[in-house]
DNA sequence: TTTACACTCTATTGTTACTATAGAGTCAAC
DNA sequence: GTTGACTCTATAGTAACAATAGAGTGTAAA
């Protein structure tokens, strides 16, 4: 299998397959005498994983943390416990960021009806009054 | 004042204000004699409005427009509306999938109690398990 | 005067996870 | 032999900076 049909089997693109060989992602793999990349189907599962971690937006070095813990079966699944936690955890505090955010916001919109000039705008005029030095 | 003075009193980092110099959220200002940047009152004003905005997780293409429309006083403030509300949804946006996400991890890393071996480690079983063709 | 030191300058590289090219080679069919 | 689809490597771009290298500036003490 050359790298196009992995491509649309796995759902991610050459560039994409290509780039996870350079991380050490995916194993550098034969190549035809025309050094064209050779696959079989053990890569697409590899894909698949890679994929999968990816939806669950762990970053290409925590999935390379995964992949090498599993290649030895005798490594207790402690250390995949304590990534996918510090993960949750991270999750968490970006939505509680991001929470926040969306009330500092929506407060700002109320502050300003339609159709006013600039320099009357209450948001323009809100942002600037929020913006304080550190010390005088 | 020089960069170092502007930097302590904005908070901001002397890089990140020149950055904004080349990024053109800063005009760019006189020098002194050795080509050092001199600036007055006005730009901590200018550097804190960018600030504020960037805590509300405005992209500086969104600021950049933000300092031209705020520049003529003649503009309606229709579009500073509309550019927050569509950052409001954006933000919802990635609340949104944020939950699912956590929803999925916890999940996972219920799936797993402790100390087992990676090869029996639930966590590691589910992500293979959902991993899954596109077709076959 | 020289020398030490803090400050500033520009330019370049690195970060993350890719995408999008350029320019070249491969391979099968017509 | 040539067309067309495919693949190769290498490089540049994305966002918003941080971190460096190597040079120059400015001031104060020895």
């Amino acid at each position: 299998m050359k790298i196009g049909e992995l491509a649309k089997l796995s759902g991610c693109s050459i560039q994409t397959i290509r780039y996870y060989e350079t991380q050490q992602l995916l194993f550098a793999v034969e190549r035809s005498e025309g050094n064209f990349r050779l696959y079989n189907k053990q890569t697409i599962k590899q894909l698949l994983f890679i994929k999968q971690c990816r939806s669950l937006d762990l970053s290409l070095t925590e999935i390379r943390q995964l992949i090498s813990l599993r290649q030895d079966a005798d490594n207790s699944c402690n250390s995949v416990n304590s990534m996918i936690n510090a993960h949750i955890e991270q999750v968490e505090h970006r939505i509680n960021q991001l929470q926040g955010l969306r009330k500092e916001l929506k407060e700002l919109s109320m502050s300003c009806s339609t159709n006013k000039a600039v320099n009357e705008c209450g948001i323009l005029k809100n942002i600037t009054a929020h913006s304080s030095l550190k010390d005088s």
